[in-house]
Formats: C-alpha cells, sequence, structure tokens
DNA sequence: AGATGGTTTTACATCTTTTTACAATTTATT
DNA sequence: AATAAATTGTAAAAAGATGTAAAACCATCT
C-alpha cells in the first residue's frame, strides 16, 4: 500500500483529504508545519508528500527544496494559494513534480496522484533481506547486522551463509560448500572450509565456542539454525 | 531541442502557443484535427503532445488512447473546457500525463511542460541517463551528478560507469575491463583498473572505504550495485 | 619549454584466503 | 574403559589479492 505524507497546517484541509485518501486505500500520515513535515518524511520514507507552500517553521520551498536534495525519486505534490503564478513556476523549479492552486477539487487531486505514481519507477526489486534472531543480512547489497550493528564479513563469510539459509535446517556437507563456493569438485584435504567456519562463528555467534547458529554434523558438515 | 506537437483546432491558440514556446527554445508542429494529429505523432516522434479534447474527426479521448498503446512513453498534457471535471478524471486514467482547462496561462503551462520534461528524463526512449539512487550519468554529454551536484569524471572513469551500469548486478572481471576499455587481450600484471576503481569510489560512493555502488568481489572483480 | 590533467606504474599497506600445525573432540576398536 | 583413529577447532604463518598514495609518464595546450 502505497504511504502518503501531507504536511499542511489547516487541520479541515488535513482531515479532508486524508478521508478521501484512505478511502483509495491510500495509508496517510500528516504534519503540521515544515519541519517535522521534513523529518517525517525522512523518517517515515513515503511514497508522495503533499506538501503545502505556507507553512509554519519551514515554509513549502525550503522543505521541497531540502527533500529533493536528500531524497531525489520521492515525487512531491504542492499546494499554493491561487494566483502566485511566479512562486508556482519556482516551485515547480526547485523540483516539485506537480502543484495543485486551492481550491482544487479531490477529484482531481486523486487523479493527479494516480497519473504520478504511474510515472514513477516500480519499486525496484524486492530488497531481500533475511533475519534470525538479532541477526539481518542483506545479500544483494553485502551488508549485514546484528542487534542493529553493522558486520563485517567477507566474501566467502556472505557466500557460506547465503549456502546455509538456502537450506535453513538442513545438514550441508563440505563437499557441497566446496562446490559452490569454491567450484572444486573434489578436494581431498583442505581445511579452508572449517577455518572460514570459526571466522563466521565468531562474528555472528553470541558465544563462538558454544554456536547456536552453525552447528557442526560431525562426520558430515554444518548445519544452520 | 525537444519537439512538441499541438493537436488543436483554433488556429489563433496553436499560434499563439507555438509563439511561446518557440521563444522557450521548444521546436513546434501543429495539427488542427485527432487524425492528422495522430499521425504526426507517429511520422515525427515529437517528445509531447498537447492535445485539445474537441477535435474534429477524431476526439482527443481516441487519440490519447491510440497514443498510449502506441507510444507509451510520449507525455500528453490535455486541454480541456471548464468544468469538466469527471471527464478530467477519464483523461488522465486514459493515460494523459497532465491537463489544463481553458483558458489557462501560458506561464502556468510552460512550467508544466518544463517539469514534465524533467519527469520523464531518466526512464525514457534513448536511456541517456542512467539513475542510481542520488546519482545521475549522461552517457552522451559526458555528465554526472551525484545529489544534484555535478561531478568531474575522467573518460577511464566514464567508462568504467559505463561497463559497470550494462552488467548492472552482474560480476565484471578485470580482464573485461581491460579488454573493453584498454583493448588489452591480456596483461598480466597491471594495477591500472584498481587504481581508477579508487578515484571512482572517491567521486561516487558516499563512503568510499565502505562502498555500496561498486563492490569487489575477491579474486574475480568488481560488481555494480 | 612549461603547465595541466589524465593515465599508468610503483611500492607499500591492508585485507582475504589458504595452509599448516597442533589441540580438542568425537567415534571406532579392542 | 582405554586406546587409537578420525574429525573438527583454532591460532598463526604464508600466500595472494586489493586498496591507496605518490611518483613517473604522456599527451595536449599555451
Amino acid at each position: 500500500m502505497k504511504k502518503i505524507l501531507i504536511v499542511e497546517d489547516e487541520k479541515d484541509m488535513v482531515t479532508g483529504l486524508k478521508f478521501n485518501l484512505e478511502a483509495r486505500d491510500y495509508s496517510v500520515i500528516a504534519a503540521y508545519d515544515g519541519e517535522t513535515g521534513y523529518q517525517k518524511a525522512l523518517a517515515e520514507k513515503p511514497d508522495l508528500v503533499i506538501l503545502d507552500l505556507m507553512l509554519p517553521k519551514l515554509n513549502g520551498y525550503e522543505v521541497c527544496k531540502i527533500l529533493k536534495k536528500e531524497m531525489p525519486d520521492l515525487p512531491i505534490i504542492m499546494l499554493t494559494a491561487k494566483s502566485q503564478e511566479a512562486e508556482i513556476v519556482t516551485g515547480l523549479e526547485l523540483g516539485a513534480d506537480d502543484y495543485m492552486t486551492k481550491p482544487f477539487s479531490v477529484l482531481e487531486l486523486v487523479a493527479r496522484i494516480g497519473a504520478l505514481f504511474r510515472r514513477v519507477k516500480p519499486e525496484q526489486g524486492a530488497q531481500e533481506v533475511h533475519r534470525f534472531g538479532d541477526l539481518e543480512i542483506n545479500f544483494k547489497r553485502y551488508e549485514a547486522r546484528k542487534k542493529g550493528k553493522s558486520l563485517r564479513l567477507s566474501p566467502r563469510e556472505f557466500e557460506l551463509l547465503r549456502c546455509f539459509i538456502e537450506k535453513e535446517g538442513e545438514i550441508v556437507t563440505r563437499e557441497e560448500l566446496l562446490h559452490q563456493i569454491w567450484g572444486y569438485e573434489s578436494y581431498p584435504d583442505t581445511r579452508t572450509v572449517d577455518a572460514h567456519i570459526v571466522k563466521l562463528r565468531r562474528k555472528i555467534e553470541e558465544i563462538p565456542e558454544d554456536p547456536k547458529l552453525i552447528i557442526t554434523v560431525h562426520g558430515i558438515g554444518y548445519k544452520f539454525l
């Protein structure tokens, strides 16, 4: 569901918009001044912002300018009082994607929102984030976290984790790992896998000497979780 | 220079628009009924169409519908007589990208055209401009931006980026890069690629020491995004 | 020639992977 | 149960690959 942030100080306007947009299955959040509007945009990562020009604390121009800098792909629709043509132009050149002059019709606004979403890039590939307890791994971005703190895993360590996660709960043999990660078809004696397991355990296990995630299956290989 | 097609039967309107748009350095062509409008759109491949709703032979709806089918990336701005809200909505759902009700101000129209082109640029047609997060690269013009600020990239750096972007997500080996960019067929030991990678990272990565865009794949090469 | 800006090489630092050697553990055998 | 054999854990050394600053090189322009 698409999330829309309304930044507008007139409460009646907000409730009206909210009602109409929620009726059309958008999730709506609001802010009543520029500053909190800006903060909510960053924190909540909405799919679209409806931004009034006249705002307390930080006006719409400023918010628009900052937002377009920090979140260039976030579409913004500006709301303006009538007949401020010069301002309108500036608004658009500031980076807003569309605007409406008050009073406007909600139908029209909704239609424009639809058009805007249609135009905007469809969301890029599903962020494949895997979670195991307090462990988070994003293979696409090569990022890993434990309790929110980022871990530095080497490529081999990522690959190992990937193999384990693909076969969560099942036993993975050393031969399989050597084949998958190293491409070796047979390698009579190498301790490479074990060495990497040690390092990986040290990074992801609570007590590396008593592992709870990567469990060794004697004579065969390892098992994840 | 951007080419704009006006499909409108009121000649005064056409000459007025033409004058104003040409003053802003657009190349303008016109058609006075729906049918020739449609044909000119196909033949001349304009960058944008301004389309009146009421037209002889083939009305704006129909033209819009057909055009959006055959040239889905061509932006269309609809012109309508006032207070036809339902029609407006339909117009937008038909695929028009924006619309204006008559009488409208030329300043406003120009602003919207600008906004439309800005919006449409990165995804459309020639795909000359590539975007990756807050990064923009135009290979044709040898321009690159990060968060809107322009970067000075050397030719080699552009070539590197081009190779990476062509194979986004896939691994690119050093040998491939040496072949593609340098034309070397085999070069046992050179650190040239690495040296350029360092420079490129310094320019495009947020934290060059912890790159998120150009990721090294130990023993093989690099991977983009 | 000198200045400039990009490119390549060099040299060394750092990081990753692999091997080695040995300790600890498990399994098999007597 | 005791011992031997096999397997795994682990630290440390060795090997290999990459990161990076600085020097050397090279083409172009003035």
